[in-house]
DNA sequence: AAGTCACTCAACCGCAGGACG
DNA sequence: GCGTCCTGCGGTTGAGTGACT
C-alpha cells in the first residue's frame, strides 16, 4: 500500500524551523484552525510539505503542549504503560497532558530505557536482565554456558560490557528478537522481583497502585508474577510454566526452570514442531477443547492470557480505560 | 584550542487505516 | 468495491550541542 508523496519533494524546504516559518503556521491556524494540511503550505505561504507542518503543529506549536523536562511523576506513568502496552507512544502520551508522542518516545529512548538498564532491568520486558538472560538460556538450549550472570553490575557482568538490552545481548545467539518477544509476556512480568534496588523509581504495586517506597528488593529466584487483587490473595501466574513447558516432553523432564542447571537441548524449531504437533492430535482427539483444556496446552496459555488481560482491566481502570486495544 | 565522542531531540520516512466520492 | 486523500503512528535519522581528551 503506502501513500504517493503528499508533495513534491524536490521543491520543499526539509530541517529545523525558523520561527517565522511558525508564526506563519501559528497566524493561519488562529484565523482558520488545524485540518487539511495539505492546502496549509500553500495557503500559510510556507514552501513546507503539509505533513511537516502538521508534523511542527502537534509536536511543537500546539498552546497546550509543555516544553519542561519531563516529571519524575510523568517518567514512572511512562515506565509503567511501556510495561503494560509497549511502545505505543500515542496511547501513552494521551495520559501525560501536554506531551506527544514524540516527547515520550524520545524521553524513553534517551532517558528512561538507560535508567532502566543501569537498574539491571530489560527494557524491553521490564524484568531483571539476569532473569531475562537466564529464560534466554533456557529457552535456547545456552543453560550450560556462563551461567554465572550475575543480578547486580560488575566488571565482569553482560550489563557493563553493553549498554544493551537483554536481547539485544541475545543478538549474537541464533534466536531471533521475535521469538524473543513472543516468549516473554511482559505485561505479566513483576519488575519488582528484582535483587536491584528501584530507587528512585516507584514500580507498580498490583494492590495500591503505587508503590512508593524507596527501594524494592525482593529475590529473582521467584519466576512468577504475582498478581494481588485487593480484595483477592495473590494470585500466581507462572509464565515460565509457558515458556518452558514442552507438551511433548514429560513433564518430570521440565520440572526445572529458572535458577537450575537444566535446559532444555530442543531447539526452537524442534519446540515448535512438537508443539503444532501436539495441536494438530489434539484438534482431532478433542472436539471440545475448551471443556477440557490441560493447563500448559496452546489454548490454555490464550486462555490464561485472555484471563491475565481481563484481570487487569479489572484491576487497573484508571490506566488502561484509555488505551484502545 | 581543536578534535572527537556521546547525547538529545526535532524532523523525516514509510506504512496503515479511515473517510469519502 | 475501488481509488484517492488525509491523518495517525512508530521507527529512524541527523543536526546541534555539550562533555571529554
Amino acid at each position: 500500500m503506502g501513500m504517493p508523496p503528499c508533495c513534491d519533494k524536490s521543491n520543499v524546504k526539509k530541517g529545523l524551523w525558523t520561527e517565522e516559518e511558525d508564526a506563519k503556521i501559528l497566524a493561519y491556524v488562529a484565523i482558520h484552525g488545524v485540518g487539511n494540511w495539505s492546502l496549509i503550505p500553500k495557503k500559510a505561504g510556507l514552501n513546507r510539505c503539509g505533513k511537516s507542518c502538521r508534523l511542527r503543529w502537534t509536536n511543537y506549536l500546539r498552546p497546550d503542549l509543555k516544553h519542561d523536562s519531563f516529571s519524575p511523576q510523568e517518567e514512572e506513568l511512562i515506565i509503567q504503560c511501556h510495561r503494560v502496552i509497549g511502545s505505543r507512544w500515542s496511547s501513552i502520551a494521551r495520559k501525560l497532558p501536554g506531551r506527544t508522542d514524540n516527547d515520550v518516545k524520545n524521553h524513553w529512548n534517551t532517558k528512561l530505557k538507560k535508567k532502566l538498564m543501569k537498574m539491571g532491568i530489560d527494557p524491553v520486558t521490564h524484568k531483571p536482565v539476569s532473569q531475562v538472560v537466564l529464560e534466554f538460556r533456557n529457552i535456547s538450549g545456552h543453560g550450560h554456558e556462563n551461567a554465572s550472570f550475575k543480578t547486580e553490575p560488575s566488571n565482569n557482568s553482560i550489563l557493563t560490557q553493553s549498554n544493551s538490552s537483554a536481547w539485544e545481548i541475545m543478538g549474537n545467539t541464533t534466536m531471533s528478537h521475535e521469538t524473543y518477544y513472543n516468549n516473554s509476556p511482559m505485561i505479566f512480568t513483576n519488575p519488582a522481583s528484582s535483587e536491584f534496588q528501584t530507587s528512585p523509581f516507584h514500580f507498580y504495586n498490583h494492590s495500591n497502585h503505587l508503590l512508593n517506597g524507596t527501594t524494592s528488593s525482593c529475590s529473582s529466584s521467584s519466576s512468577s508474577a504475582s498478581i494481588t487483587q485487593p480484595n483477592q490473595g495473590a494470585t500466581n501466574f507462572c509464565w515460565n510454566d509457558y515458556l518452558l513447558s514442552d507438551p511433548v516432553l514429560p513433564q518430570n523432564s521440565q520440572t526445572q526452570v529458572l535458577g537450575s542447571s537444566a535446559t532444555s537441548n530442543l531447539t526452537f524449531a524442534q519446540n515448535e514442531l512438537h508443539f503444532n504437533s501436539l495441536a494438530e492430535s489434539s484438534a482431532h482427539n478433542n472436539i471440545d477443547t475448551n471443556a477440557s483444556r490441560t493447563s500448559h496446552s496452546a489454548s490454555s496459555f490464550v486462555d490464561e492470557i485472555l484471563d491475565k488481560d481481563q484481570e487487569m482491566l479489572s484491576q487497573f481502570p484508571p490506566l488502561l480505560n484509555d488505551f484502545d486495544y
